[in-house]
Parts: structure tokens; sequence; C-alpha cells
DNA sequence: GTGATCTATCGGGTTTTCCGATAGATGTTT
DNA sequence: AAACATCTATCGGAAAACCCGATAGATCAC
């Protein structure tokens, strides 16, 4: 077994195709072709389906990736631990995340990383959280963090971060005096809600558990959009507070009286829990957030 | 980064020595040598510390180790994989357990195993539950599951197995028509308990739970030699229920009117929870042991 | 000092790795 | 149908890595 051999084979798989597994690897195509065919024949299987549009893992190279990509990740954690040793730390820490914490809580995490160990890079996947359970990425290795809108850590190790109500969003002018939104009022409504996320599912159950027959509730991806719906009187959003980053004057952001919330959450991939880099960001988030179940994690030798 | 290098790292850590590593890397001892210069001169570092004595970790080693068995662990995951997808399941499985689940537990699903993949091989690491958190072999990724004898998994994966109770084993001639062993009559005895695990610990507590000045406990280290020290008068002895394996008939075990307990469980790796030798122990674990707390794993392509 | 027991280094044969060039395979466009 | 675009596979050769046996150097025990 080989080591370059597992950096193409995760490589291959990553872009698709051998050849732009060459370019991203900085070596010739011949040399990924033949690191997949020594592979291959060193452990007697196929673990790629070639073809015109490229490559894509079997079955059985599926499951091997997942092992290669933690095999791979922990040489990086050798690398991280030796330059912390040297001083500075250097190294890459992949976070899975939905849109509106990747922007609000990774962004000034990413400053403040950027100012105190510059040699710290952020790979940031963004991804619907509803598409996969992002902690699924965790599992395959493919993050190192990942956050979640829901305090379900499904054999992964996690913390709550803080728990994010959600608001309705009403065009002003229905709203004139109004101060809190009850279910029963919004069943009245067209409820606009994102398609990103769990929103819907989570409206759903919202309705059902206090007894209402769920409205009409259309889904749209963007933010903006679905704010500027609700400026035109299309309907009353309903999104989580953490989400919203602007509302225009004709748009009035209420509290529901029943509470409907989600709980942002960290989750860690075990394994990423030795890397310098991601205790460092650890304690950077836990530094954002306060009142968050996230302990202190110490860096460096111990 | 070559893999030869990290099997030399660990394999000298592990052995102590680079000639003994040679031998059981089965190369040269040159080889080795090479291997680590070659290791230290590509990360910039010194790892090992080389003397008379052989050679130890520096700090520095000790953190790369760490990173370094995880990543050769995965390498066997794939082997693993590999051979699974082939029909036939092969590999190690690295268990840390105390004697007596030692005994107990794994030896029958050994025999199991032995039946059904031959292919397995268990690795037991036996080892004193008071020494060091058994748990701690499991970060530092020498073993992939460790049997526990409380519930608490630091965050580790785990599972409860069942819980087991401490007894009492009485002199018969002093025990003629007693039925259960109070704390308070504990007292006026000299109390003998094993010295490996917890149980010491575990009793001062018992006494102080109970309003009870402890007696004096004389701790030993071999269950045969309580179970004679009993069997002669000199005391009465307190160990958990499993641990007992045969009483002489001078000996009359009794349990204990207010209970004393522990929580036989089971912690995972979780980088070792992908790989299907450990997935088929834990199932076999879980048919062994009733009413435990395990799930079933999948093992196979999910 | 002698010997025992370590690790480090050197020279050389064998294998691996990597590259550029090129062949083969397979759809797409003209 | 021919030409093309875009993949992967293979070949020959240069460079590098790997592994070994032999041997040098270091350090402690006696």
């Amino acid at each position: 077994m080989k080591f370059p051999w597992l950096k193409a084979l995760v490589a291959v798989v990553d872009s698709g195709s051998f050849s732009q597994a060459a370019l991203e690897l900085e070596v010739s195509q011949s040399s990924v072709s033949e690191a997949i065919v020594a592979l291959e024949g060193s452990l007697g299987a196929k673990l790629l389906e070639r073809g015109r549009f490229g490559a894509r893992p079997t079955a059985l190279g599926i499951q091997v990736l997942l092992h290669a990509r933690v095999s791979l990740r922990a040489l990086e954690g050798i690398e991280q631990e030796v330059t912390l040793a040297k001083g500075v730390l250097r190294g890459k820490v992949r976070i899975a995340a939905f849109r509106s914490v990747a922007g609000k809580i990774i962004t000034p995490i990413m400053a403040a990383l950027q100012a105190e160990h510059p040699g710290i890079e952020i790979d940031l996947l963004e991804r619907p959280c509803n598409l996969m359970p992002l902690t699924q990425m965790l599992h395959a290795a493919e993050a190192d963090m990942a956050f979640l809108s829901e305090a379900q850590f499904d054999g992964v190790l996690g913390w709550k971060l803080f728990t994010d109500p959600h608001m309705a969003l009403y065009p002003s002018k229905w709203a004139k005096t109004l101060e809190e939104v009850s279910p029963a009022r919004l069943c009245s409504k067209t409820v606009i809600t994102s398609s990103d996320g769990d929103s819907q599912r989570l409206l759903q159950r919202y309705f059902e558990q206090h007894g209402q027959k769920p409205p009409q509730i259309v889904t749209v991806r963007e933010d903006l959009t679905m704010i500027q719906m609700v400026a035109q009187g299309l309907g009353v959003c309903i999104m989580p507070r953490f989400a919203v980053d602007f509302v225009p004057p004709e748009v009035k952001m209420l509290p529901l009286s029943q509470p409907l919330e989600r709980h942002i959450s960290i989750a860690v991939r075990q394994g990423a829990l030795r890397l310098p880099a991601v205790k460092v960001f650890l304690n950077m988030l836990r530094q954002q957030i306060p009142h968050s179940d996230l302990p202190h994690f110490e860096v460096g030798m111990d």
C-alpha cells in the first residue's frame, strides 16, 4: 500500500476524472492512471468504474475511500502536530455548514483565525442541510466538523451552541398592532419558507402539534426573494431569526406566540478532534458564542 | 511521507528499540534506522530519543504517534473492506479489557468468532483497569474497543452491557444463617478486595455513603488468594460477582443488603467502528449479552 | 580494557515512481 | 462516415526510493 495511490484515489473520486485529478495533484495523468492500476492490483479488486464520463467509485470503492480519507487526514495531522511544535500552526480545517451559519458564525472566526494563526486554512463545504445529514460527511471523513440545525448527533461527538427561534416576517401593513403571531393566525395565510434546510418539515410538525390544519406552504430558495415576497404581501414568511439579516420597512419581524426553535450545534469527527487546527477552531468558536456547551480544548502536548 | 516510515515509528515505540522493531517487521535493522531518519528528516523534527536503552518517543513523537496509529489502522480497514467484499473477513481487532471481562466475555466470543470468521484475529490487551483509564487507549488508537467497569465514556462512543453487583464472600462458619450482609456488619471485619480495578475506591465511597467508618481494607492481587484468605477466616472479601468463578465450600457468597454495583460497558474508538471486523465483534457481543444497550451493526456496504 | 548491545552510515542491487509520448476507447460534431 | 474531443491505458527510460549486509560509532556493564 502506497500513500500516493490513496491520494490519487481520493482525488479522482473528488474531481470525477483521472485527468482532473492529475491537474489537482500536479502530477501527470499517466501517474494517476498508474497509481490507480497499482492500487487496484495490490488489492485485487476494482475500485473505480471508468468510462467516457470519467470515473466513479464502485460500491467497494466507496467503502475503501472512507478509510483512505481517514488515513490521509491523519497524515495531515502529523504535519500539523510538527509545525505546531515549531511554533506556527498550519493546516486545513474542513467544515460542513449550511448557509446562515456559514455566513454569520464562520466568517468572523475566519477573520480572527487569519489574524492569530494565518497558517490555518478553512475549507468551507456549504451544503443545504436537508440534502443529506451533514453528520454523514463526518462519518465519511469528508469534513472535520459540521454545523447542525438540531442537537441530534447520531454517534458523533457534538455540542449545542445556541437555540435559534423561528420568527414570522409579516407585511407591515397587515401587522400594524400585532406583537406576536399565533399558529391559528398563520393558517389563514400563505406561508413562505426556505426550501433549504428542514424548515418545511419543521413547519408541518409545528402546525400538527398545535392542532391546526397546515396552511399552504410555499418554499423558496433565496432568502432575499422570500422577504421580497412578504414585502409584496404575497404571504407570511417563517424563518429562523439567525437566518434573517435584513428586513426592509415593508416587512415586520414578529415572534411566534408558540415558539418554534432549532438548536444550532456543532459536531466533530472524533478523529478530527486530534488535529490541532480543529481544536483551535473550536476554541475560537467557543469564545465567539457565549453560553454554549463547548468545552475548552488544550492544544499542544498533553 | 511514506507508510513504511510510519510503520517503523510505531514498531519502534511499541517494541522499545530499533533492533526489536526490525525483528517484528521482518526487515533489517538498517532499514528501520533509515526509515526513522527519513521520517524525522522529512518532518524536520526529532521524534525519538535514542540511547543505550533503545529508543523512546519525544513529546512531539508521542503526538505524532497518535496520528500515525490512526493512519495505519485505517489502511488495515481498507484491506478488511476488500477481503470482506471477496467473501471472507480477515483482520485484527484490538481490545483493551481487565481480567474478569477478558476471561468470561471475550473467550466465548473468540470461540464463536473462530468458527464463523476464522480470518479475524483478536489482540487482547489485558490491563488492570485502575492504572490508566482504558478509554485513553482508544484515544491513542492503541485499541479499537475497551471494556470499562463504569458507564463513563469521556468523549468516546460506548454502550452499557450489564450491571454487575458486588458480593460478599464470607467464611461459611461465620455465616451459618446469614442471608445478606449489611455495611454495618462488614465494618467489624477485615475487608479483603482486589488491588486491580477500582474496587478499593468503590468500597471507600460505599462505606462513606452508608454512614459507616470504613473498616480495615486489605488489597490482594490474585482472586484465588483472596478466596483462600476468606476460607482461612482472615476476613470478608468483597468482589464483583462477575469476577468470582469458583468458591470452595468453606466460603459462602452472599449479596450485600445495600447494593454496590459496577456497570460493565464497552467503548469503541469512533474510527474503529468503520472496521468490518469490529462490527462483527460487536454483533457477537450483543448476541452474547442479552438486554444490553448495544445496537446492531450492519457489516458490508451501506 | 573487553564485550555486549544499541544506532548510524555506506555501497550496491532491485524495485518503484514519474514523466512524455502515444495508443485505444467512446461519445459528439460536422 | 469522417473528424474531433475527451477520456483512460500503456510503453520506454530516467530518477529516486527501498532494502540489505557489512561495518563504524556510542555507550554501558563488568
